[in-house]
DNA sequence: TTCAAAAGTGTAAATAATTACAGTATGGAG
DNA sequence: CTCCATACTGTAATTATTTACACTTTTGAA
């Protein structure tokens, strides 16, 4: 079923106020967007709107008008913390004092939604320039206890930190830079995988 | 001035409400969370936070409590079309039905607010690939009527779109791939800028 | 001990938002 | 022309939310 132009108009007036305010409009706000005397006639509005299913009017309460197809724009976006090198030590153990910052990421662009322990990396040196990350990328790093070969880790090896694609080699583990000036990286003691890179961002200006 | 353990709470309580929701709590919903049962408990607490500077109660209505620090969530974040390909044509030109959809970016992440004719382009081919661009990567192209040398730019020329950094030698601009096996473009007859690549994203699974 | 700040209870009033009900006007479809 | 859906007006009642006022309890410092 259709919604009448008029239906869409308040429809669109109410997505437009959620992008700005977070949450949905009240009606007498409503009201005065479009100069209607009255409370009813937004009412009738919202009921069919409801009944055609675009919005709904569950809950009691004020404000209360819900968009399944729009979710509370908070309710998509995480915040991470920012680190300026690869945090030593377990991750696990990482202080969050040591983060530079948080970064604010919306799922919708990420297309999936972090676990909570990720975390973004602001990257140093170009040893992975090959595959398309620079010096002073953000890279978003998740946590994985089962990497598979082929993808890019951060990983501590025999106690450095460093961001290298994973390899398998003859049921050897090693990590290879991409970067022909750059040695591979044999584990002589533990290879510890920190994580996954799930999304790689560089600013420019 | 600090606040008080409980005041911390409080604030704690309102920024994950509005995390979650989009907008501030209510005061009753404030009481139900931490069974207090009396409106006025509540209201202490905010002129309390109020006076510290950490909320504001500006206008009258319902769930006015502002919070300077944590700006509403969905007004940090834009919505971009998505361009499988670069738009042929002036850019004013571009039909929004050539999108091939929307993503939301969130301004703490970018680092500036984008334009309004500002799009997200999906790159197709290698040509860029030693400045860290590769296929499938997602640029923001943001309009730029003046262009610096040395930026990497959505471009026409000669009624060709590509993507490639600008340059200028001698007086004359041309275009320049990353790639050494791509040739450089000099402009026949017209050179359109469409815009300026300010953000590379790229997802891996 | 005395005092003041912090954190409440309890009640009432004022304001805001929602819902309900009885209508009116207009523009098609039949 | 009649009927019906759409889009309202106007008013009142109901429910939510905020604000105000008087008072209590606890805790920690002077």
């Amino acid at each position: 079923m259709e919604l009448t132009a008029r239906q869409q108009e308040i429809y669109d007036y109410i997505l437009a106020y959620r992008r700005g305010n977070g949450c949905s409009p009240s009606i007498p706000e409503i009201q005065r967007h479009f100069g209607i005397r009255s409370p009813n006639g937004v009412a009738g509005h919202l009921h069919a709107l409801e009944s055609k299913g675009v919005i709904r009017l569950s809950s009691r309460g004020s404000r209360r008008i819900d968009v399944p197809a729009d979710p509370a724009p908070g309710a998509r976006v995480t915040s991470l913390p920012v680190f300026g090198a690869i945090p030593a030590g377990p991750p696990q153990a990482v202080a969050p004092a040591a983060a530079e910052g948080d970064a604010w990421l919306d799922e919708t662009l990420l297309g999936f939604r972090p676990k909570p322990a990720s975390f973004l990396l602001k990257v140093r040196g170009d040893s992975m320039k090959d595959a398309g990350i620079l010096d002073g990328d953000l890279v978003l790093v998740e946590p994985n206890p089962a990497p598979r070969a082929g993808q890019i880790v951060a990983a501590l090896i025999d106690g450095e930190s460093t961001l290298k694609r994973l390899v398998k080699l003859r049921g050897a583990w090693f990590l290879k830079a991409e970067n022909p000036a750059y040695p591979e990286l044999h584990p002589r003691a533990d290879l510890v995988i920190q994580g996954v890179v799930r999304t790689v961002i560089r600013r420019m200006n």
